[in-house]
DNA sequence: CTGAATGAAAA
DNA sequence: TTTTCATTCAG
């Protein structure tokens, strides 16, 4: 018995109008192929699976103005004006997911399942990426506040009073936690699409569902189809049929759905409709896609000026004779292989800044960057990062493509998006930079005109 | 309305 | 520390 879960009129926003959000990003050219993550420098061991060298951004937000009549729909008990929480980065990384079909629905349907793979995922995802989505919510809760200055979340403590402990206590779904692994592991690997259901289907096929139910209770397959979309094992022919059935009656997956937030080179090669590229939220709409960037041909280094620069080739060539930044500038708009290092062992940040990045959420030593080195090194990595970031979004504003964002019917001057710093520390203290040409005018704005 | 994830914010 | 609620939608 859930106790009175009524329809609690919360009271969070009393008279806040309803929101509708729709941030249509602008500028973004589907400049989307695939960005590489430094490849990380020897890593000890038991630290989550590193990617692939090939693999990166695994979900490129890209922007699009969402059908925007399509929200509302189930706004349920909330008050006409209720003002939703800003969401989290996992939040917002969860709606990427979900809007993209990242997992397509041959493979899950559903949510519960779907939350599963998708935390799993999360937790694998490269730090560099998961900052982009912190980066974003942050963004995102800036904007919650200049729209809702008077907002203050106040749950609804009514809810949960009855009964003290019933809340979390729920957990009955059979999950096959095996079988979410798996994905979110194919997923970390660069799985996408079709070959991402492939691989599924293969894995499904020698996969005996290992469910976890709270009383162990024998698992039939019909309970476990249920709970999971997965295709039961044999047991079950019915059923399988039944799963089959899509396959055989409906036409093949669009393939375009995958393509949406894996813009990884094969999938565009086919110049598929300007939309294809571009995926969205229903509410939340981010940034231009990261440019991708190879890490190997740009740096940036202290000698004299703040900063000069030098082309390197590949990790065997010295670095070449510095040029100018406004040809890097150009190289770098040019080339889809080029990405920016920076030297900051000028900057001094070295071991002195050891303080916990904002980064991550716990509270605890973070999980060891892409960096050996010494333990303090970890940390420096990620103040470094943090400082860049904050460095960046300092400048934010010199970055010249403001966004409008609809609100409730309105539009209204939204600062500019969010970039996504992307950075990697290596082991000479040089900061790589994935999404350069973004963040690089602005960055260069910053420091004067002769920078420019 | 619930579940399922993570995380921000409040009690 | 513990709870709600941000997203999403099948069940």
């Amino acid at each position: 018995m859930p106790a009175a879960r009524t329809k609690g009129t919360r009271r969070a926003g009393e008279d806040e109008p309803q929101i509708v959000w729709t941030v249509p990003l602008e500028p973004t050219s589907d400049v989307d192929d695939p960005a590489t993550f430094m490849s990380p420098p020897p890593l000890d061991d038991d630290l989550p699976p590193l990617v692939d060298p090939g693999t990166v951004f695994l979900f490129a937000p890209t922007d699009e103005c969402p059908p925007a009549s399509r929200k509302s729909a189930h706004s349920k008990k909330k008050p006409d004006d209720h003002i939703p929480r800003p969401p989290n980065a996992f939040i917002l990384f969860r709606s990427s997911f979900i809007k993209g079909n990242i997992v397509s629905n041959e493979v899950e349907t559903n949510h519960s399942t779907l939350s599963k793979i998708i935390g799993m995922t999360w937790k694998n995802l490269p730090e560099t990426e998961r900052a982009r989505w912190h980066a974003e919510a942050k963004w995102a809760l800036k904007e919650h506040k200049r729209k809702f200055p008077q907002y203050a979340f106040r749950p609804n403590q009514a809810r949960g009073k009855g009964s003290t402990a019933k809340r979390k206590v729920r957990e009955v779904g059979p999950k096959d936690h095996k079988r979410c692994a798996k994905i979110a592991e194919l997923l970390v690997e660069g799985k996408k699409g079709q070959e991402l259901d492939q691989a599924i289907q293969e894995f499904d096929k020698h996969h005996v569902p290992e469910v976890v139910t709270r009383f162990e209770a024998p698992l039939t397959a019909r309970m476990y189809r249920r709970s999971s979309s997965a295709p039961v094992p044999d047991v079950d022919d019915s059923s399988r049929a039944k799963k089959s059935r899509s396959a055989s009656t409906q036409p093949p997956t669009p393939a375009i759905s995958s393509a949406k937030a894996f813009p990884l080179s094969e999938t565009k090669l086919e110049a598929p409709p300007a939309e294809s590229f571009m995926s969205s939220f229903d509410q939340y709409t981010l940034s231009p896609a990261p440019p991708s960037f190879d890490f190997n041909t740009f740096s940036f280094d202290h000698p004299s000026s703040p900063f000069s620069v030098y082309q390197e080739c590949d990790p065997l060539s010295q670095p070449a004779s510095p040029m100018a930044t406004g040809d890097i500038l150009f190289n770098a708009a040019q080339s889809n292989h080029s990405n920016l290092t920076i030297d900051t062992s000028f900057m001094g940040l070295d071991d002195s800044w050891s303080c916990p990045s904002p980064l991550s959420s716990e509270g605890s030593m973070p999980a060891t960057p892409s960096h050996m080195g010494s333990p303090s090194t970890a940390y420096t990595s990620y103040s470094i990062q943090d400082t860049l970031i904050k460095s960046f979004a300092g400048h934010f504003s010199a970055y010249p493509d403001s966004c409008e964002s609809q609100f409730a019917g309105g539009v209204y001057e939204a600062e500019s998006p969010p970039v996504y710093p992307t950075f990697e520390q290596d082991s000479c203290s040089r900061i790589h930079m994935a999404n350069p040409d973004h963040t690089l005018s602005a960055f260069m704005a910053s420091l004067g005109p002769e920078y420019l």
